[in-house]
RNA sequence: GGAGCUGUAGCUCAGUCUGGUUAGAGCGCCUGCCUGUCACGUAGGAGGUCGCGGGUUCGAGCCCCGUCAGCUCCGCCA
């Protein structure tokens, strides 16, 4: 653990700071600080008992500094003998500097020490569940059961404080360029599009519910049609989907904001600029391309498989349904018509990697929900491959010509419906991430355009919005009216940095006749949307400005600039994977009195009673 | 809802493939010794429902079945 380096700033002793429990802050004495008396307040961190001289780390907020305790001062000297890892205390003494052989290089106070002439037992700690001083691989579930312990350690410390400054630039950033900070209600109505809601029941209506917020989106909307220019707000989302490495779940934060009389690309240069300034201010990173990259959606998925590609994997997938068109190999063949294709991606110079490399590779296309994974490894003494014997010489010779293949290059491919094997090969792309060092201090923005409105559900066999059903279509009513809808494209946008995708966002629409149109198209009618959306639609009949937003997600955010691979490592409080609360033992059950007041009675699942 | 990985001392792990005496290590904890350490050193000690239940076997931490918990992924996330 490389003690000391808290990015906190001492805070400040000018006024009120001084008092009975302290003087300084740990992380704040140096050289310059010889002579002074001084009273610190703290936990200890490591204890260094030398039978006739006693050395106490005693760490604070700000770092580390380290007590000595000499036997002359006895009652003290005795005092500090029973101390254990974690209690808290406050001592008083002087600072001397440490000759030079005993200066400690690696901590920010190494070159002085305390001498300590009392101290005072705040609170004693009982022995740790795991060591606090230490940043040794601990299980996750104890972690998040003494989150507050947990929370003392330097990484998660230093998230939590990075996190607070990234939150504040954030606000600074906007607020300078005249956002209103805005709170929206916590306890609302249920959405009806969208994920699944926590809900709140009602006390004073029986079997009336509110539902928490799965984002401001309809709020920030209102704030528009209520005049307010530029709106942002560091807002709880709360959604009840299952958890991912990235997603937390039951509930997440996002910088959401919105404008007003405005394009998607006056949005852009917003976040653009705010990215780059927060970036700039606050890490070592560097943005791979300036402005982000706009890569439309239906080139994302042919070209990276994904609608949040990881840029800096050095891979990209080819169509190669053309070659096939005729081929005796029925598995590509029939997946030339409209609507499938026959995708390729080759992997430079690993042709010649052992069976096992390739079974565990088609093993994860399986997972991904392939039925195969065919390859050819192009190797010295010809080509190689379960698929080989099926392709004629002019289709390997055609192969090889369109992909630039080169001796000792293997190349994957993927057929079937357009989407799914779009996705597989995605999927497996990033498996092969695995196979390249990428740069993680190479930022690769990008953002994603030109969504489809619409999609078609193949369970319901009908067409579906795929986004915001508040999205405005590129080209309005006309174009509502005129084209297939599945043609349709929407001002619908995300921005996406290293394959994780930061934010949604788009340019609303405003305006009711075109709202019905849109609805009407997936089938709803006008009955319907205003029985839904009927509070909007009415808002929109009285004056709506153009207007359009996004929603960068915070915890996703500092992730990346923390290089945190998991979202709990940078929320202060988070649930584990089944939505728990290990540490308030929450959701727990609640008393009789209490269901009663709401009106509610509990019905649990067959094998739980 | 589905798949995979993990579960042995307070913590981190070895031991499980190939069943066999009293289940080990480091750290932590407790009791001593030690005046310049900073992961202090040193001598000793305590500490185990091998996640839980069942089965196979003369014998199970180890093999089989089930189950619980944690994590990762798929589904889901307008």
């Amino acid at each position: 653990m490389i003690i000391n380096r808290f990015m906190s700033k001492e805070p400040t002793t000018a006024t009120g700071l001084q008092n009975r429990f302290r003087t300084h802050y740990c992380g704040q004495l140096s050289r310059k600080s010889e002579g002074e008396s001084v009273r610190l307040g703290g936990w200890v961190h490591r204890i260094r008992d030398h039978g006739g001289l006693i050395f106490i780390d005693l760490r604070d907020h700000t770092g580390i500094c380290q007590l000595v305790v000499l036997p002359e001062n006895e009652s003290q000297f005795k005092a500090a003998e029973g101390l254990h890892s974690e209690s808290v205390i406050s001592a008083e003494g002087s600072v001397v500097l440490r000759s030079d052989e005993t200066v400690n290089p690696r901590l920010a106070s190494g070159a002085i020490e305390v001498v300590v002439s009392s101290i005072q037992i705040e609170s004693n700690a009982h022995p740790l569940p795991f060591p606090v001083a230490d940043d040794m691989p601990t299980a996750e579930e104890l972690r998040l059961k003494y989150r507050f312990l947990d929370l003392r350690r330097e990484k998660l410390h230093e998230n939590i404080i990075f996190r607070s400054k990234l939150t504040a630039a954030v606000r600074k950033y906007l607020t300078d360029l005249d956002f209103i900070e805005i709170q929206t209600p916590i306890l609302t109505s249920s959405s009806p599009e969208g994920a699944r809601d926590f809900l709140v029941p009602s006390r004073m209506h029986p079997g009336k519910f509110y539902a928490l917020p799965q984002a401001p989106q309809q709020f920030k909307q209102l704030l528009m049609v209520a005049g307010f220019p530029r709106y942002f707000q560091i807002a709880p989302c709360f959604r009840d989907e299952d958890a991912r490495a990235d997603r937390s779940p039951g509930e997440f934060y996002q910088i959401d904001l919105e404008m007003s009389f405005v394009e998607q690309d006056d949005l852009f240069v917003i976040l653009e600029g705010m990215f780059k300034h927060l970036v700039e201010t606050m890490s070592h990173k560097r943005i791979a391309q300036f402005p982000f990259p706009r890569i439309s959606y239906r080139d994302v998925m042919n070209r990276y498989g994904s609608d949040k590609p990881d840029l800096r994997i050095p891979l990209e997938i080819q169509d190669v349904t053309e070659l096939f068109v005729n081929s005796g190999f029925k598995v590509f063949a029939s997946n030339t018509a409209e609507g499938s294709c026959v995708k390729a991606m080759v992997l430079k110079g690993m042709g010649g990697e052992s069976r096992l490399f390739y079974d565990k590779a088609e093993k994860r296309a399986r997972e991904l929900g392939s039925a195969g994974l065919a390859y050819i490894q192009f190797r010295e003494e010809g080509p190689k491959g379960p698929v080989v014997k099926f392709l004629k010489e002019e289709e390997m010779t055609a192969l090889k010509e369109r992909l630039g293949i080169e001796t000792g290059d293997v190349v994957f491919f993927g057929a079937g419906k357009w989407e799914k094997t779009c996705k597989i090969m995605g999927g497996m792309r990033n498996y092969f991430a695995d196979v390249f060092t990428l740069d993680r201090d190479e930022l690769s923005f990008c953002w994603i355009v030109d969504f489809p409105m619409y999609e078609y559900n193949e369970e319901a066999k009908k067409i579906d919005f795929s986004h915001n059903p508040f999205s405005m279509p590129q080209g309005e009513m006309e174009v509502l009216e005129s084209k297939f809808p599945l043609d349709i494209l929407a001002y619908q946008y995300d921005i996406v940095c290293n394959g994780i995708e930061l934010s949604s966002g788009a340019i609303r629409n405003h305006r009711p006749d075109i709202m019905y149109k849109a609805f009407e198209i997936a089938g709803y009618p006008k009955e319907e949307v205003d029985a839904r959306f009927g509070h909007m639609i009415e808002a929109f009949k009285h004056g709506a400005p153009p207007h359009g937003g996004i929603a960068p997600g915070l915890d996703r955010l500092v992730m990346i600039l923390r290089d945190e691979q998991n979202i709990r490592e940078v929320i202060a409080f988070p649930m584990n994977q089944s939505a728990q609360d290990l540490m308030m033992a929450a959701p727990s059950e609640v008393t009789a009195q209490q269901l009663e007041e709401l009106h509610i009675r509990v019905e649990l699942p067959e094998e739980e009673k």
